[in-house]
DNA sequence: ATTATATATGAACAGATGATCATATGTTAG
DNA sequence: CTAACATATGATCATCTGTTCATATATAAT
């Protein structure tokens, strides 16, 4: 990654607040987690995948009816849902059913949905 | 968008359930702006600009500095996180100061941060 | 074992995304 | 007006993403 040093002539705030910004940073790693998380929210289709499972899990075929779409583009969401560990999966013979993994989705979707309609 | 209609031979969930969710569920334009949302927040540099913006607010060329990217770049962002209204901007002479929107973004990062230490 | 159903996965391709570079716009000082 | 500084923007390009299609795996029934 390219340093840019003192781009401006002069600081606007004062270097003491812009070295405790630095400090206060989380790690990059934490930072890139974080940006990876939002991304799968970032998609129609998995946002319409995690508001069906806020009423009851639901097996892939349910979903994919629900949503208009064929079974194999839900499956490949149910992955990156599951991978970022917003989903959980329990299968009972053929079928297999997805859930909320947690709370902080409906957290997260309700604060971004109040965001946008304000 | 191709329909898949009667996907599983039987459904797993009552029709009635079915039925419900649909009704429930957003309209198109309104999930398809909260995953733009998310969208905005699923980048590093954008979280990184939003970190910073945390403690106070920033010109561009001081954000630049802070994350060690070129001024280019950094506007590029902030058009974009202007535009879904996370920041806001007020000129100064020169300078553009700019600053978080509302308290939205610091519950739905706050949440995010949560979901992947835990 | 064979067949059918439910789900998962790999390859491929079109469309979106983010940094860079060059340049334009806006503002102030001289 | 002109020069200098701060910011914004358009074009380009490499990379990433989401769907489709074909196929593989898993489970159950006959």
């Amino acid at each position: 990654m390219q340093e840019y040093p003192e781009l401006c002539e002069e600081h606007h705030v004062h270097p003491d607040l812009l070295a405790h910004m630095k400090l206060e940073m989380p790690d990059e790693s934490s930072l890139y987690d974080l940006a990876e998380l939002f991304k799968v929210f970032g998609d129609s289709t998995r946002i319409r995948i995690l508001y069906v499972l806020f009423e009851s899990e639901l097996c892939v075929c349910d979903i994919a009816e629900l949503l208009g779409m064929s079974q194999s583009a839900i499956s490949h969401q149910l992955r990156v849902l599951k991978q970022a560990r917003l989903v959980r999966a329990r299968r009972e013979g053929k079928t297999v059913f997805y859930f909320l993994a947690d709370d902080h989705v409906r957290t997260i979707i309700g604060q971004g949905m109040e965001h946008i309609t304000e």
